[in-house]
DNA sequence: GTCCTGATGTGCT
DNA sequence: GCACATCAGGACA
């Protein structure tokens, strides 16, 4: 059973380490492609960090600013997939409720099924090497601009429930951003070694 | 292992 | 112009 829209609608900093151990499912003509999520970061409407920061609600009657940052506003569950550094696809789920404004970006996987199809995808040495990174796991699951706005709760890209594991979830700040790097947003799954290296 | 660099599109100022 | 929620590959240790 996907995760549902509700499991999204809830504040950022709430899903985002609910999602850990999540299992991130994508159906393909070649095969099904899973991993289990082990590192993700928040990203909220009053975080300068965000693409949704300083937009307008349209829902509200204001105009949004940017594009790029217009599907945060389209309610939980959808995806928002978006470029950076002109080359890599990062895939995010809109949280909170409808009208207001958050993301949690997935930033690392466990391989789990479909290994072969991702190493056709990428030319990593090591296994370890698929999925380990934001830009990667992309790749290896064959996410691109397509699926920017889509529903992540309904086939053939969604989230399943995972095994309830004796994990310790870790915090640290975020990765890559220059503005409010203070925050620890970023959740992991302590010792995993598909977490993303820093 | 570390440090450094280049590739590349989009949305800002 | 320039910054950017990144990564791979090379030089060196």
């Amino acid at each position: 059973m996907p995760l549902a829209p509700s499991f999204f609608a809830r504040s950022t900093l709430e899903v985002a380490p609910a999602l850990l151990g999540a299992i991130l499912v994508h159906d393909l003509p070649e095969g099904r492609i899973t991993g289990r999520v082990v590192e993700t970061e928040a990203y909220t409407q009053d975080d300068p960090a965000c693409h949704g920061f300083g937009v307008k609600n349209e829902v509200s009657g204001e105009i949004a600013a940017h594009r790029r940052g217009r599907v945060l506003f389209e309610g939980p569950g959808t995806s928002y997939v978006y470029l950076v550094y002109g080359m890599y696809w990062l895939l995010n789920v809109v949280t909170e409720p409808k009208g207001a404004c958050g993301a949690v970006l997935i930033r690392a996987v466990e391989p789990l099924e479909g290994i072969d199809q991702m190493r056709q995808r990428r030319k990593a040495r090591r296994p370890r090497d698929l999925t380990n990174g934001p830009g990667k796991l992309t790749q290896a699951f064959a996410v691109d601009q397509t699926f920017n706005g889509r529903m992540l709760t309904e086939p053939p890209l969604f989230f399943e429930e995972g095994e309830v594991e004796n994990d310790v979830i870790a915090t640290s700040p975020r990765i890559g951003i220059s503005k409010a790097k203070e925050r620890p947003w970023r959740f992991f799954i302590e010792g995993n070694p598909y977490v993303s290296p820093n």
